[in-house]
DNA sequence: CGACACACTGTGAGCGCTTACAATGACACC
DNA sequence: GGTGTCATTGTAAGCGCTCACAGTGTGTCG
């Protein structure tokens, strides 16, 4: 029963251990307790099991204890599949985001979403499945996992316009609530999502009172609703002889930072830019930095998120905060009453500003 | 079909799309067409549409055809509860995250980990999902999932001795495969580890080389086998004479502060310190900075991990290398062994120090 | 030409569960 | 005592699929 260490391909060290009682080799799981063993055990019919276990109503005092105390005895457990094969449900929904899966650990908004879908559904008893389809293969095997009746439902986040992804789902009449805007499927879908373009307006209009005149933005994705809204905000405030500078960027760290390079280069003379989260507008304040400008001296900066860099950056941010726990409370909310039945709906949740150092 | 505006509690705004195409209300899901609907369309019977859809053996030509026409035609997409109901299997496999989320998204291991696992699984059509249980009653719930037969098997990632979690899988025979030594039950559970013992005495013994007397040592949680391997390997470097200074961190950045203060206060001549990840490694940097240390210079520090926060911190850490890729790929392979009916076993893979400013 | 192998196909028996439905017995009421 | 009500129970019909089994028709061989 002592390790054995033998030694594997490529520099490995493997070690064996050799357990005397028999492994479960191959379908030992076929010992696994039936409803039926519950009820033979218990002395009752399998119905009254089935009843006894899914609510408890129309079953007497004596036959429930008997069926718990069978239950106990016999470690049974419910087979799902055999459930939800005549229920049609699977108590379980699907949080798919639809982003390269080092977005989801960068971005802290993200870790907010989920823990606050996580908890809103447990409340419910439903199980959050996470799947992360950041490659075109994925997104069809998830598309193709979803479709099959694993989930009830999907939560879908960070979808890309024209993604072929919430067409199928739709298509297959799958529940399917989505976070922000889905671009061009507005009336079919339901979809919570923080007022954008007012945030962007707050933003700009107070860079405007604190006497900017030349007011630059990194946006994010444009197929994207908060890549859009953010910068129809950006419009709505700028007047007729206002310069616009807009560039694009993905939200992470690392393009905010190449956008902002490509603004200092288009026009120095920049004394704020309202970047369109709080990651890229730490990459932002470090291309800044680098080029020898002082935030908020010289360049005022206004981010979008309130995540924790904001805090965590040296100035912290002036941001715009959205409502992520109520943003994904909505979600589950619409979500599961569109599994319900619920025809579809949108809810649209107001921003606030925050005003900190960096402008 | 304009959208109306409808003011919600505590100020959110709804806006309500009242769609006009019925939509898919309650159990619309029964439009679903089955494995009979293809059959029928196809002209050929249920069994021949099933061999077709699973390797399409002992098919005939015309009928493969003929079944993938009907599919595209009906939409048809396999019922995966009914069919795990009959194979015993669901094609998916649980990533059990034994955390609270923060740490998820802190630690890029698990980025690095959850990315390589995904990938290795995809290549076997099995989908991975994420499920994270930090609390106690998020394991029960998990617990409950798992052992439902939602999953083939699980792979387990930074379980903490003890927890009644692995024992509930491994009570029930489901397939499992530790990211760590599963301390207690090293001989009936199949594992994939670093050696990180001996990761340790590399760092130690470079650190002493050279020329470090006062090394002290910033642990992971003792419950959980980096945690204690690592320090055994710090002690089994020192010798007799040599002072031994020990605090326990949690992995966080912020715990590696706090533990390197504490050993600040406890021993101000420290010149060396091994802290056994890099991200408490990062924190105690931050520690030492404070109190007016200089990384190097003053004090060098040893991390562990060569995550991406070794070469983000200033200076870049010199740290011990597991590699994370193997070892996913390792826990995959191990569990669909286990799953295909194979007895457990355990793989340990070397580690490798690298050198770079912080020692 | 009968026998046999072979490729293909249809049939039916479940997988483990839920859920009408019918059956039972206890009880109260007239 | 007859009858209706009610709570509780057992029974059986599937949910949509897989897979062993039993055909069916063809070609090949002695």
């Amino acid at each position: 029963m002592t390790p054995v260490k033998v030694s594997l391909r490529s520099g490995a060290v493997k070690v064996v251990t050799d357990n005397k009682q028999v492994p479960n080799h191959s379908r030992s799981h076929r010992a696994r307790p039936t409803m039926d063993d519950v009820a033979a055990v218990a002395g009752v019919s399998r119905g009254t099991v089935s009843r006894a276990l899914n609510g408890g109503h129309n079953v007497s005092g004596p036959a429930l204890e008997a069926v718990q105390r069978a239950i106990r005895k016999t470690g049974y457990v419910v087979n799902q599949h055999a459930r939800s094969l005549v229920t049609q449900r699977s108590d379980s929904v699907a949080f798919i985001l639809s982003e390269p899966q080092d977005r989801l650990f960068e971005d802290p908004n993200f870790n907010v979403l989920l823990r606050g879908c996580t908890r809103a559904l447990a409340d419910h008893d439903i199980t959050l499945l996470l799947t992360i389809a950041g490659t075109e293969e994925d997104r069809k095997r998830v598309g193709r996992y979803v479709t099959a009746g694993h989930v009830d439902g999907a939560l879908l986040v960070s979808d890309h316009a024209g993604s072929p992804l919430l067409r199928e789902l739709k298509g297959r009449g799958l529940p399917v609530v989505t976070c922000g805007r889905p671009l061009g499927h507005e009336r079919e879908i339901s979809y919570v999502a923080a007022d954008d373009r007012d945030g962007a307006r707050q933003m700009v209009s107070y860079l405007r009172s604190r006497g900017h005149r030349t007011i630059a933005t990194i946006t994010g994705p444009l197929d994207t609703s908060g890549g859009v809204d953010r910068l129809a905000g950006y419009h709505d405030v700028l007047g007729e002889g206002d310069r616009r500078l807009v560039v694009s960027g993905d939200y992470t760290q690392a393009s905010g930072e190449a956008a902002m390079e490509r603004l200092l280069a288009q026009a120095p003379d920049i004394d704020a830019v309202f970047v369109c989260s709080d990651l890229m507008a730490a990459g932002a304040i470090a291309a800044l930095r680098r080029a020898g400008k002082r935030v908020p001296e010289d360049v005022a900066v206004g981010g979008f998120d309130d995540s924790k860099v904001a805090l965590s950056s040296t100035p912290p941010l002036t941001t715009i905060r959205h409502p992520l726990g109520r943003i994904s409370g909505e979600m589950v909310r619409l979500l599961l009453g569109h599994i319900a039945g619920e025809p579809p709906a949108a809810v649209i949740l107001p921003t606030e500003l925050v005003v900190r150092g960096s402008a």
